[in-house]
DNA sequence: CGATAACCGGAGGCGGCCTCCGGTTGTGAA
DNA sequence: TTCACAACCGGAGGCCGCCTCCGGTTATCG
């Protein structure tokens, strides 16, 4: 089991170029925020050739229907659900699913991706209207509401905390770490949160958002979650 | 690897008839699962005879290799892991393990039942001696002392928390809630502790427990957790 | 000391995961 | 425009885990 891992991560390393790619086909706007974020600039061979060709009309078609299937179908029954069904339904082979993402995480990794970087990328704003603790609770519940349009972004979350060193995922924690943590501190040296807890302890505290409930009763738990969490986060 | 590892654990008196399980009533043949479904004693025409009979002796014995194995392979791997693996480290047929637990659940809850009522008792004992904040602190640091000792009791919480509804797992998470409940009735009533949350909301907010990291690291984010819980709770 | 109910264990059907490879097709160069 | 090749497609197949079912075995009771 533990081998299998090692062995498909490796594979997955070597063989495609397709590692930081997120929605980039779909994405008019190329403006400086446009796609990887993913790439710390670091590695000689990597950043040696930018593009090395473009994909395939067909390729990218059939990756836009796997990401949909997917995303519907993670929506449905969260991310567990069997991915030849994903592939079934999006009228594509297993193989060729396997060949756009070596793993389930990197399926997961596409559909996600977009909403979890606009959670990022909105803690800059709320710190820059709100005070610190303020801008911390309006975070998370900004979080709460992707959750609820979006279920399986809890599943994802889920992922994300339990695989702590997925490759793929690792630029995603980072920066959800990293909003966490201009947060957390600002609260701390405007003296209305405490000090003590870093941002992975906040992290994990919302662990318990994805599975607080079903339906109606779910929007009420994980408002009261978040106001426990922010609660005990407070300086006093 | 560590088959024999945590063995002390199952040698202990597991013997009794029915050491207090609570019959779903999907078992394929009618099986050591009979007994008593929740309490309060409402069934006595369903269950006929208040001693069915008592277990065969090698049945008993059977039982208890697999709640071993399973306690073994669920504290190195996870609940998660392959019942045909605990049925071949028993060396006994995957029938028999079937037979004696008809769900993945009622293994793991006949593996952690035990615990898990200790862990409930601890409720009234702490609540005469302190006062109910404090008392609320200490029963979850004592949760967090058998999470540690016993690695998979975090998986068993994560299946009691996941599976709302497991009919098997009913009456260990009620017992686990109305000690919860207790505990925060009582610091509401003494006037420290918040009274807008119920005891299901706590629960929850204790979810992030069970992937707090790993070795070394893993005591001190579970501490900052509950503390973190501790001062959401707080009135004020 | 039988009769019988309970137990044992594994074969087998089902479905998911992942790999591998022969056939197909888009793409860039001649 | 034509051609060669690289990239892509898709499903067969191996492996494994889940769960059921049933013929053979054995402990317990009358």
């Amino acid at each position: 089991m533990a081998q299998d891992r090692a062995a498909e991560q490796a594979t997955t390393a070597e063989r495609e170029p397709d590692a930081g790619r997120a929605g980039c086909g779909q994405a008019p706007a190329a403006g400086p925020d446009a796609g990887r974020g993913a790439e710390a600039g670091s590695d000689p061979a990597a950043s040696a050739d930018a593009a090395p060709r473009r994909m395939r009309a067909d390729a990218a078609r059939n990756r836009d229907r796997l990401v949909e299937a997917a995303a519907a179908r993670f929506a449905a029954e969260g991310v567990e659900t069997s991915l030849e069904a994903i592939a079934r339904d999006a009228g594509l082979g297993i193989g060729t699913l396997y060949r756009h993402f070596p793993t389930r995480e990197h399926l997961v990794g596409a559909v996600y991706r977009r909403e979890l970087d606009l959670l990022c990328g909105a803690a800059p704003a709320l710190l820059a209207s709100l005070p610190p603790d303020r801008a911390l609770e309006a975070w998370m519940m900004r979080m709460i509401d992707y959750m609820e349009t979006k279920r399986g972004l809890a599943s994802s979350l889920k992922l994300l905390m339990e695989a702590g060193e997925s490759c793929l995922f690792a630029d995603v924690r980072d920066r959800l770490t990293a909003a966490l943590g201009a947060l957390l501190r600002a609260g701390v040296e405007a003296g209305t949160l405490r000090g003590d807890v870093d941002e992975l302890d906040v992290f994990q505290a919302l662990g318990g958002l994805y599975n607080a409930g079903e339906g109606a009763e779910w929007r009420g738990r994980a408002e009261r979650l978040v106001s426990i969490v922010i609660g005990g986060l407070r300086a006093g």
